[in-house]
RNA sequence: GGUACCAUAGCUCAGUUGGUAGAGCAACGGACUGAAAAUCCGUGUGUCCCUGGUUCAAUUCCAGGUGGUACCA
């Protein structure tokens, strides 16, 4: 019996949740998340997770089941996200993957290479060489180390560059000999739904939602976790602005107004990333009928 | 009703001694292999309020109109 991930995506605050659901039900399945930060037990207000309801209603993996204290990744993600869908499949035949992170979704599509985590030591003796010595050194350390990578990578980007160098340092090996480039294969098919709306529409979801997001009482959740907001999991939309607030940096309305627009930011990313995909079939919102009639066509071509 | 001041990018405003204009914010485009809601790169998007006049040339000067603000009635 043939198996499908309907994989349901779109920029953030578009009704992703809502969609899911209707979809989960009307198929009688589970969905499984692609969101890297509803995958954290301790947000709430700010991730906008499905309700307790929600919840209840339909059958919800990879939400809220790891801390944000772990050292989460993409990798993580694929061997965990992949696992639960594959034994989904023993009772489905078909699976909603439902969520919004663009890298997320294109390790189970294409797989990832894979590597060893990286040593969390390394990376912060690389950090106070970055700030000691700056950027330069580190690049230059590169280009002795990988310059295979050294000549592809975005000298600017200060991420990549202490990634390929923590992998280098500690297995020995140049960084870009872990990147093959090559495409896993799946057991399964894969059918990719994105929901879209025009931008104004867009931008005034994504304000309301910032605005009721406020009303519900995320200031006090950021206060909890303003002791932690050096974790990575912490580097968050909704969460960072308000910690700049707490520490008197900017104010409670700038910090507001601050969330709207990198939220408004982080959809177009996700519009930038989602709209090179040429296996992406695009529709409205509140197109949950004409989803479900695509759904089943492609099936009974397959 | 009268007088003064203002009208330039989505917003707040510069500016052009007359040669079709630029800052901040916002916005938009792109990259993307273990931090990805991360990180990085790039882009002015304009009927200079409207209609006449002067001029080789008007967003700029002049007149009128329209809209706004302030003050006086």
């Amino acid at each position: 019996m043939q198996k499908y991930l309907i994989i349901l995506t779109g920029p953030t605050g578009i009704g992703k949740t809502r969609t899911g659901l209707a979809l989960a039900k009307y198929f009688n399945t589970e969905i499984v998340s692609s969101d890297s930060r509803q995958i954290y037990k301790e947000l709430n207000i700010g991730t906008a997770v499905p309700d307790k309801v929600e919840l209840t209603e339909i059958k919800h993996h990879l939400i809220q089941n790891h801390s944000i204290y772990e050292n989460f990744n993409v990798s993580k993600f694929e061997n965990e996200a992949l696992s639960t869908i594959n034994s989904l499949f023993f009772h489905h035949n078909l699976v909603l993957l439902v969520g919004g992170s663009m890298l997320y979704i294109n390790a189970i599509c294409n797989g990832i290479d894979n590597m060893p985590d990286a040593d969390p030591e390394i990376r912060d003796m690389l950090k106070v060489k970055l700030e000691s010595e700056g950027l330069e050194s580190l690049r230059f350390q590169l280009k002795k180390i990988d310059p295979d990578y050294y000549n592809t990578v975005d000298l600017k980007n200060t991420n990549r560059i202490i990634h390929a160098l923590e992998i280098s340092l500690m297995t020995g090996n140049p960084y870009s000999t872990y990147l093959t480039k090559s495409k896993k294969t799946r057991p399964f098919t894969i059918i990719k739904i994105g929901l879209n709306c025009e931008r104004t529409e867009l931008h005034n979801r994504i304000n309301t939602r910032v605005d009721n997001m406020i009303n519900a009482g995320l200031e006090d959740e950021a206060r909890k976790l303003h002791h932690l907001k050096h974790l990575n999991a912490m580097n968050t939309v909704g969460y960072r602005e308000l910690f700049a607030f707490f520490d008197n940096e900017i104010s409670r309305e700038k910090a507001i107004e601050l969330i709207k627009r990198n939220t408004r930011r982080y959809a177009r990313k996700q519009l930038t990333w989602f709209r090179n995909d040429e296996e992406m079939n695009w529709f409205e919102y509140d197109q949950t009928k004409e989803i479900i009639t695509f759904i089943e066509n492609q099936i009974i071509e397959k």
